[in-house]
DNA sequence: ACGAACGTTTACCACACCTGAACATTTAAG
DNA sequence: CTTAAATGTTCAGGTGTGGTAAACGTTCGT
């Protein structure tokens, strides 16, 4: 049963570390989690479970507390920094960011794409913004929300080809583009106008705004975006203020990028 | 030769993992880096090198950019997200860092300990605050550092001895404390005023002030810490003026803090 | 156009990793 | 307090697997 039929679209990689972030990925989801609840996760033995975290631990990448459970590592966090710094644009975003957020009083975001997802790198909050589960690191697939359709619009066909057959056109709401046809679509107006929309397509009753920051050949680097809800949003402000404001700031970052 | 003499003092671990850690490790260290590089500098061959980060990028931890180069994925911001969302009080020592930083125009932060490290997990700006090689995820020994101290000196005496022995006492400038004795007298000092100093032990020129934080059980949590340059220090600001301004703080910090 | 460097792939074998089971230690119940 | 059930931890052993070494292909610089 080796190699008759490889479940996996993907080439035979190495095992225990494969096992070792998917004990890692059971930790996230679980925040804390015990050897035998890990090991019934995941189908491994308790003995290889321990192994694994026992290693970790002594990398400092998971941390035993006072009552025995496993949790993520602090060390995490130092190899995130590292992570982050190499998005060189992440200064300029935040401070337009920042204003954008504070103009609007609504929700705002800066994302990039990586592997074909969004991942959000900076967020703030205006005077009204609404609680979303959004968190800085928070990824998300890009064909439900106005940076991932912003990100996606100017990628090259055969990428975006690539995205949806490998991440598929999950239903998040009943509003969600499940379509492919019907996506490209959106995405031609998304050039045209060069800005995306997000109408209830990630959660019910939220609307969003984002344009991509693209550098001087025309690469995409990242998206802004305004999230709000939709009774705040009327056709003018959706249309109109808003988008203005984004494209102020994407100039803005743009401009001051090309000397990076 | 496999059990002869254990020459790593701990226990043996699976090697693949650690082999793995060790190329995230080497990514961390270079922004980023090839597969011979990382292969020169680990001591195994490219094919090993290889196979790791091709396990590493199907799981989004690792990032090959347009030049076939290899970087920390943007996936460890979010595990970095979920691992500080374990620190209950987080919230509330931003808020009280951000006055600190603001009514002392020094910088401020806020650090935990976790395996015998500081873990700086926020920093916040004065208005004259100097530029630090300090940021959030930042890990540093303790006993170099005014939090450090300030969270030593409330640990356990075998902790301390256990910390000390494993981590050593390493001078980075000429004020170092580097002797397990003086070390000691100091955190008896802490213990009896509530208040750390770090007198240019980490850098020259730059002195700290900093105080734990801790539970009703009187367990340390974490600490709070106002750094700037000497120069800007006379003696009753460091004595009096910023010591009161921390104590202040860990105090909201505490009684907010029980109800959690 | 050439060579040197790189990333990638392959074949093979020792041995490291998994499994299964026993042990130790904690928690819960009666 | 006794017992039982659950947990984390340790151990021995065989087998699948990850490491090595070498060849391949491709991309650089010159």
């Amino acid at each position: 049963m080796s190699s008759s039929i490889d479940p996996s679209n993907g080439k035979k990689r190495i095992q225990a570390v494969q096992t070792t972030l998917e004990i890692l990925d059971a930790l996230r989801a679980h925040g804390d989690a015990g050897v035998t609840e890990i090991s019934k996760e995941i189908g491994v033995t308790k003995g290889t479970v321990y192994n694994h975290l026992a290693t970790l631990e002594e990398n400092d990448y998971v941390y035993k507390d006072a009552n025995d459970r496993y949790q993520l590592g602090l060390r995490f966090i130092d190899v995130a920094h590292h992570a982050k710094s190499r998005i060189p644009i992440l200064e300029l975003a935040r401070t337009e960011v920042d204003k954008l957020a504070e103009k609007s009083g609504e929700m705002a975001l800066f994302t990039v794409e990586e592997h074909g997802m969004g991942v959000c790198l900076y967020v703030a909050y205006g005077e009204q913004a609404v609680q979303t589960p959004l968190y800085v690191g928070h990824r998300s697939e890009l064909h439900h929300t106005a940076v991932g359709k912003a990100i996606l619009a100017h990628l090259a066909d055969e990428r975006v080809a690539e995205i949806i057959d490998n991440r598929g056109l999950t239903e998040i709401t009943e509003h969600t583009i499940t379509q492919k046809q019907a996506l490209l679509e959106q995405l031609e107006d998304v050039r045209k106008r060069g800005i995306a929309f997000n109408n209830q397509e990630t959660i019910h009753g939220l609307v969003g705004v984002g344009a991509p920051i693209k550098n001087q050949h025309g690469e995409v680097l990242g998206a802004l975006s305004i999230i709000g809800p939709s009774s705040r949003m009327d056709e003018d402000r959706l249309q109109r203020e808003l988008p203005d404001m984004i494209m102020r700031s994407v100039n803005v970052i743009e401009i001051n990028s090309t000397s990076l």
